[in-house]
DNA sequence: ATGGTAGGTTCCCTA
């Protein structure tokens, strides 16, 4: 069963590179965020077409995942409990063969003197919380993939010292980061793979991706259960290449039929 | 110290 993750940046503007990519790497789930757009305006049609089922948690103009996938969706969780008074669309959970899956949108918190940074640590508390009280108890695989909006740690972005007080790399984040992992939670490509300088983000701006200067920010999340399935785990750079590409690239990984 | 790019909405916001 392979799942990858991948924030699109706007499934409308990116439709024609998804729907390549959905043949290409030919993913059994994907899990997309930042779709910006509504479920009714979400291209049902042309994502059928290629043999997925969707589920889609979606807002205009801002935020929004969907989960895609070429078996059966089930039990679908839309927005991450905790806050009724929050509004954007950053989470979706179903069960997929089996296996639980969410598609994570953790906000960027960026400019990190504003209201935004309070923001994302209390997401993340919210995060910690339900990862802990109710999805870790269940004692069943999981996969939770997205755009978490945090590099794990120095090796994971391209100039750690003029990133240190950005939102994405600040302590407060990597510790509520961390906090998940520290239940037993396996961060699926960093537990395979030991180089420094891999990136899933590479800004538009500046020449970045044909410098290689990027962040690690694109992450799967596997409980205990799912991790005794890892049997791989990449990081696909081609989309990110690609003429109108998303700023982010693919992550996926390969999980071994249940026993 | 600033600006560079992309995608959305609406005469500016988010990343």
């Amino acid at each position: 069963m392979k799942i990858a993750t991948f924030n699109v940046n706007s499934i409308k503007a990116r439709l024609p590179r998804v729907l390549e990519w959905l043949e290409d790497a030919a993913p059994d789930v994907a899990l997309l965020q930042e779709i910006k757009t509504v479920p009714e305006d979400f291209p049902s049609l042309e994502i059928s077409g290629l043999g997925y089922e969707m589920a889609v948690h979606g807002q205009k103009s801002y935020n929004g995942v969907a989960i895609l996938s070429r078996t059966p969706i089930e039990d679908v969780v839309m927005g991450l409990p905790g806050d009724d008074e929050d509004t954007q669309a950053r989470y979706i959970e179903a069960t997929i063969q089996g296996v639980r899956v969410a598609s994570i949108y953790l906000p960027n918190g960026n400019p990190t003197d504003t209201d935004k940074f309070p923001y994302k640590l209390d997401w993340m508390d919210r995060l910690v919380t339900y990862v802990r009280d109710t999805l870790i108890p269940q004692e069943r695989p999981f996969v939770l993939g997205g755009d978490y909006n945090v590099v794990p740690n120095d090796d994971d972005v391209y100039d750690p010292e003029g990133w240190a007080d950005d939102a994405l790399c600040r302590p407060e984040s990597r510790a509520r980061f961390r906090a998940i992992l520290n239940m037993g939670v396996t961060e699926a490509w960093r537990t395979l793979h030991k180089e420094i300088g891999a990136y899933s983000f590479w800004d538009y701006q500046r020449g970045r991706w044909q410098r290689d200067e990027g962040v690690r920010i694109d992450h799967l999340l596997l409980s205990p259960q799912a991790a005794d399935r890892l049997v791989a785990c990449e990081i696909d750079r081609v989309p990110r290449g690609k003429e109108k590409a998303s700023d982010h690239t693919p992550v996926w990984c390969e999980i071994s039929d249940a026993a």
